[in-house]
DNA sequence: AGCACGCCGACT
DNA sequence: GTCGGCGTGCTC
């Protein structure tokens, strides 16, 4: 050590603020290690920060970081973790890929640090020899699989329609990586992390099995990162979005299923894809990832899709047969004219039908409760959420009027409060009207609701499904929830309501969306039996949307949106970012948007990079919690010119009273 | 994001 | 007179 004058040393410090990447510099007395936690001073107070870089001289010092009188680090933090290499650099990709703060982003995915975590669940597997055979699909999909050399990265895709066995793949694919004693990271969405499915996996696999969700309470969680950061032993860990930042050593394999799922995409924060970050993460570590879905997003078909060698395709049922399926004209049905409504005589004829054979049936509505909004029948007032401006729902049961986008409620009101009318409407409805509509036609059969109304909790999911399963009830009126997974021994009828709203939805996505939750909910259909229907109930039957979904001819849908999409340059023929702007003046909030979108197109000009800005405009709920939002939409050909772009932004553009958020590939289109 | 500074309204 | 409202500005 050279203690000779004042030769202090520096590092670089990403630390906890949400300022421009958020990296600091400051000195330092005391050996450092990069990923070390610490806590550092900042302005009048300290904040939390991870080591980057140590034992820089002076001359190493950006012109930038020698303006400042450096100060020194502090304490590291109690019972905190040290970051791996690997986890600091996948934190650094992210920032720099989603423009988002380093420091802010660590300490956002980081669990709470406790003194004393609580235990988590960890189930010892049983490491059973599989009992079923293979179909000779699945054997030749396996023998392909295995005829790629190495365990080095690489990307798969494993395309395989409903009820064709892919978790039997996954399930051959995992086992080898324990056998030869590294760790596998299995992703999905919460929905479909059922119990079933965590018994299916302990059960084979000869290995530690934990499972990381929603239902893991945040001392579990601690314990969970303490648990892999000191046992790097084989384990097989199952999780939710944000389990890809679990510090899981010696990881062989990344499985993404549902590969398409929304939730897979974070929205506040750091609007990260937890898919594509896996992908990063599997090659970080190095090991193969594989991802699949029976209806992959289109980018990702666009990718593989006869492009890739890795490429795989389960095109056959294990089981069962395909649904057939049913265009029905919702039209027949008005409003408030038939007891029945929304479901058609169609509709209720194969219910009917169904229960005479003894079977069950599955009804899927798009929403929640039992009316969409309340309006008075003579001045036409809507009851509306202060927060939000939008629509309440109404709530039947619980007399409640709701909000969708924010926790506020009121009680059902008797009168107009605008001209004190009696007659409210009732307009729209959702899975409560549904049910109760069936029940009064049915009245000696049990209808069941599956909505996150009624499924609050792993024992209320396992309680219905047991219902349902022994026959305690005849029907399901479910929405998303029941899409997914669920393998019903005795539904040959799934009926479809409000798909309309999905295929009207203003999104380039829409109709993409549309037809995967169509797949999906067909998947509950026929499992075990060759005669089964999906009918769905639509305003444009005559739509070719039908006529390609009727097809079961899933190339044939995509290689028709893809040139959709081609043809308006939407992804995957292009890349998008969103920016958005908030703040409590709307003037403020629109000027800004106005001056980004002039710099864009500026920097886009200037540097050739063919970036097209659209907007400013105010987003779908505009003012919410007194803040307005407004955002500007980029479109350019490369992740590279928007990259190029979106840093001069960084930057260049400083605002004080206005909070700027991007989010890279957005989701949602508006 | 915090946290302090700073300049205007109404309270013991 | 001072307590406290939240606009503005800065953080290695």
């Amino acid at each position: 050590m050279s203690a000779l004058f004042n030769s202090s040393q520096y590092c670089e410090v990403a630390v906890n603020f949400p300022v421009g990447n958020g990296i600091l510099t400051y000195a330092h007395e005391r050996s450092l290690e990069v990923g070390e936690l610490i806590e550092v001073p900042l302005g009048r107070r300290k904040a939390k920060g991870c080591v980057l870089k140590t034992n820089l001289s002076h001359e190493d010092l950006s012109e930038e970081a020698k303006k400042f009188e450096l100060k020194n680090i502090g304490d590291k933090i109690p019972e905190s973790l040290q970051l791996s290499q690997k986890e600091v650099q996948l934190y650094q990709w992210m920032a720099s890929f989603y423009h988002y703060s380093l420091g802010q982003l660590i300490f956002d995915c980081l669990p709470k640090f406790l003194k004393r975590p609580r235990k988590a669940e960890i189930i010892q597997g049983a490491g059973a020899a599989i009992p079923f055979e293979y179909t000779s699909e699945q054997i030749s999909v396996l023998s392909k699989m295995n005829e790629i050399s190495g365990n080095n990265f690489r990307k798969e895709y494993l395309h395989g329609v409903t009820g064709s066995g892919k978790t039997a793949i996954y399930l051959n694919r995992i086992k080898e990586v324990i056998d030869r004693g590294e760790s596998v990271l299995f992703l999905l969405p919460e929905i479909n992390l059922t119990p079933q499915f965590i018994k299916t996996f302990s059960e084979y696999l000869n290995c530690e099995v934990l499972s990381y969700h929603s239902g893991v309470n945040a001392s579990q969680k601690f314990h969970i990162w303490k648990k892999l950061k000191e046992d790097g032993g084989p384990m097989f860990v199952m999780g939710v979005r944000s389990s890809v930042f679990l510090p899981v050593e010696n990881l062989g394999l990344v499985i993404v299923d549902e590969e398409h799922d929304s939730s897979f995409k974070q929205s506040d924060r750091c609007p990260y894809n937890g898919r594509d970050v896996a992908i990063k993460k599997a090659q970080i570590s190095n090991c193969p990832i594989i991802l699949g879905s029976a209806t992959p997003s289109l980018e990702n078909y666009f990718e593989f899709h006869e492009k890739s060698d890795y490429y795989f395709r389960l095109k056959n049922r294990i089981s069962g047969a395909f649904p057939e399926i049913e265009i029905v004209d919702s039209k027949s049905v008005a409003p408030n004219e038939s007891p029945s409504w929304p479901l058609t005589v169609e509709a209720l004829n194969q219910i009917r039908e169904a229960f005479e054979k003894g079977e069950q049936v599955i009804v899927f509505v798009s929403r929640l409760g039992y009316a969409n909004f309340i309006q008075c029948s003579g001045c036409g007032y809507k009851f509306t959420d202060p927060e939000t401006d939008t629509n309440l729902r109404y709530f039947k049961r619980r007399h409640i009027l709701r909000s969708s986008h924010s926790e506020f409620q009121m009680p059902v009101p008797d009168i107009c409060p605008e001209c004190g009318n009696m007659n409210l409407m009732q307009l729209g409805y959702g899975t409560e009207k549904v049910q109760e509509v069936l029940q009064s036609i049915f009245s000696d059969k049990s209808i069941g609701r599956f909505d996150r109304d009624e499924i609050k909790n792993f024992s209320d999911l396992n309680q219905t499904l047991d219902e349902f399963e022994q026959g305690e009830l005849d029907v399901l009126v479910g929405t998303q929830m029941l899409s997914k997974g669920h393998n019903f021994k005795r539904v040959n009828l799934v009926v479809v309501l409000g798909i309309d709203h999905q295929l009207n939805f203003p999104d380039f996505r829409s109709v993409e969306r549309a037809y995967q939750l169509l797949v999906q909910v067909s998947g509950r259909a026929g499992r075990y039996s060759p005669n089964s229907k999906v009918l769905i109930q639509t305003m444009n039957p005559e739509s070719s949307f039908f006529e390609t979904f009727k097809t079961n001819d899933i190339d044939l849908f995509f290689n028709q949106e893809l040139m959709v999409r081609e043809m308006t340059g939407f992804p995957p023929y292009s890349k998008l970012a969103t920016i958005f702007f908030t703040g409590r003046n709307r003037n403020q909030v629109a000027d800004l948007s106005i001056k980004v979108k002039d710099f864009l197109s500026a920097v886009s000009q200037r540097n050739g990079l063919e970036i097209e800005v659209m907007g400013p405009a105010p987003v779908g709920i505009e003012k919410r919690a007194n803040q307005f939002t407004w955002n500007i939409i980029c479109r350019a050909q490369s992740y590279q010119s928007l990259y190029l772009a979106l840093k001069k932004f960084d930057e260049t553009v400083v605002n004080n009273n206005i909070s700027i958020k991007i989010d890279l590939n957005p989701y949602f289109y508006c």
